[in-house]
DNA sequence: ACATAATAGTTCAAAGATGAACAATAAACA
DNA sequence: TGTTTATTGTTCATCTTTGAACTATTATGT
């Protein structure tokens, strides 16, 4: 009964983190339905944003962007592709990788969805103020480095 | 070709959302792998963690607490019980309801599982200072009070 | 009391994600 | 050059998650 080990819940790290998670949860499950409409998932907006950023990069590219394995790309890309919104061209010298790049179409139903996706995050960020945001951000983004490379 | 619209990229509420989504993914990616000695994934744990805390809630709270759906729950349950982890048993008034607890077995496991979370977490916050996490903790809250009522 | 609503949990089929094994191609190096 | 090693993308089996339909039970309203 006796706890020698501190409980997380007391610790403000801890509890910190999980309200992190939950909101990021939450977010995430209110984009899915408010992307429904657009018939698009958060995961497919995701590519779609990766590939409008950075035309011309390969499924392992894409793959390491996205914290997933190729072979989830590799299962994404068919509906998007048979959809018009992005082609899969052939490197003309490395015959392994195929290039991706969006569509015109692609491109349109990308600005559509960023609309939803702005609109959520300003809803969701607008209690914060800018140096709040950006102190977040700043964190967010050493978190990311500490644990990408364990 | 001209953009009506400001791009999310040139917004900083977009980009420093984008990097709470990045560090919550990898997080819970290397959460998954540091648990799998003990044979439990992060969703496993988030049962037992709210059972911990809250002793007899029904799987319909829990549903709701980890925000997924109530299905999720019937098929997330079973493993767990096979194994000792937890007890299920009919409420005496409702006969509906089937209140949840952790065995000591399950008790034991939890604060295995919870030292390797707590050391992550450590890991990922020990970069910012106490009251930047606190003020992490705060923001983010208030973006789940936002959003759950959306 | 009785009919209607709502609620708790389950089942089931469909969709998503994951990792290991594989084929094709390229790189490294003897 | 020829052999070995790495890399890219695919396939496939497995596990998870999801939502709709269903059963059993309780609440509500007349």
């Amino acid at each position: 009964m006796n706890n020698k080990q501190e409980l997380p819940w007391d610790n403000p790290r801890f509890r910190n983190w999980v309200a992190v998670a939950r909101a990021c949860h939450v977010l995430e499950r209110t984009l899915a339905v408010k992307l429904a409409p657009l018939d698009l998932k958060p995961a497919q907006l995701d590519v779609l944003m990766n590939l409008y950023r950075h035309p011309g990069m390969s499924q392992h590219d894409l793959a390491r962007k996205l914290l997933v394995g190729r072979s989830n790309i590799t299962m994404l890309l068919p509906q998007l592709e048979t959809r018009g919104l992005l082609r899969r061209e052939g490197d003309e010298k490395d015959k392994r990788i195929l290039r991706l790049a969006l569509t015109e179409a692609g491109e349109a139903l990308l600005m559509q969805a960023l609309k939803v996706h702005m609109a959520l995050i300003e809803k969701a960020m607008s209690q914060s103020t800018a140096e709040q945001c950006d102190m977040i951000g700043e964190q967010m983004r050493k978190i990311y480095d500490v644990l990408k490379e364990a």
